[in-house]
DNA sequence: TGAATTATAGAACGATTATTCCAGAATGCA
DNA sequence: TGCATTCTGGAATAATCGTTCTATAATTCA
């Protein structure tokens, strides 16, 4: 042991997120990850590795932040409808009055990156698999609380689920509009209701 | 007028727009271009006005082909929930036996340019209203078929089924397997069934 | 046929890219 | 206190970026 950080990489992976997030991979210069992250290139390539070690690390903060963020949402006490209803009406919240037109960095990676960069896309695909689980099971907790019909399949509810969001995000991005993405949810939600 | 071109605008804007299409914007660089086309810089230049130019105009192509292969697709004597679910089945057909991975240019832009170019974001928008409005037509006649119900939202339907396949295209991006894309294609269509 | 005009290929350009390197500063341990 | 170790800022690097420029080729019109 010899000098310290002086930084704290959790905050650090954070404003990276955010800033890979804001802007894609590409466009994201490692000026821009200096100054957002106020470290110097050396600092962050002895800590992070290079710029797609640092995205990759920063997807799977994203994807802890997400995953936690909707196993919460689907575990109140509420109807499995109402609990999902209301995620996605805070999603629309967020679209619409937040920064906008950020979608999901997920998404986002898997657009930009997903054809050419087989190891990015191998991130993507399980971090989607991982919300699709996070939902199934909120699915299975739903039916066996016998608000979803026994026959119902739930994997294929939890796929439309997350290419839904997905598609609901995108469509944010370019239209972030309240009546429009309301209007995307309510027919959305309705294959919960048979 | 004096020396005219050795090659067609057309073929050379198709060609360009497969290469944005695959690669994303800022990944396709000028030399990238000059390959595809078989064209040099100053006659890309010339013809088209640079790079961004030629992003949007192969931008209008590639709307110009879905809108005509959406309105096709739906204008079928058939009921409109069979050409739905031969569209979006048309597409799983595609995703996963196509060169993969590419997505919708359309959506690609979405996700990569939203966020920091205004002008191309406006496009993304522009079309996927008109694709919207394709939809829109084509459950208007439906509905007045009796197809559909007169108290459903044609509008939030249609809205919703841009946002589906745009969501269906992504998890196809990171995940082109037959089995996930059919479940959400299934549930999916669901909308169409009250 | 000659002058005017446009297209072409490829070099040249400056700006920006991700990465590496280097000198110096700061710490832990003996 | 001094040595070893690690971190830090910033310069250096080579490659690539989009765009412009230049010289030449090809055409139309008079």
């Amino acid at each position: 042991m010899a000098r310290p950080r002086e930084f704290d990489v959790d905050t650090v992976l954070e404003r990276a997120m955010q800033a890979f997030w804001a802007k894609g991979f590409k466009a994201t210069s490692l000026d821009d990850l200096c100054a957002a992250t106020g470290l110097s290139r050396s600092s962050l390539y002895a800590a992070f590795g290079g710029k797609r070690a640092l995205l990759h690390q920063s997807l799977s903060r994203y994807e802890e932040q997400g995953i936690a963020r909707i196993t919460t949402a689907l575990s109140r006490p509420v109807p499995i409808r109402q609990a999902v209803a209301d995620f996605v009406g805070n999603l629309i919240e967020r679209i619409v009055s937040g920064s906008g037109r950020t979608g999901c960095f997920i998404g986002n990676c898997a657009a930009e990156l997903a054809r050419q960069d087989r190891a990015t896309a191998d991130r993507v695909r399980r971090s989607l698999e991982r919300i699709e689980a996070a939902f199934r099971d909120a699915l299975v907790r739903a039916q066996s609380r016998g608000e979803i019909p026994k026959a119902a399949d739930v994997d294929a509810i939890a796929r439309f689920l997350v290419a839904g969001i997905q598609g609901l995000r995108l469509v944010g991005k370019a239209k972030p509009e309240r009546a429009t993405l309301e209007n995307i949810a309510a027919v959305m939600l309705r294959c919960l209701e048979q």
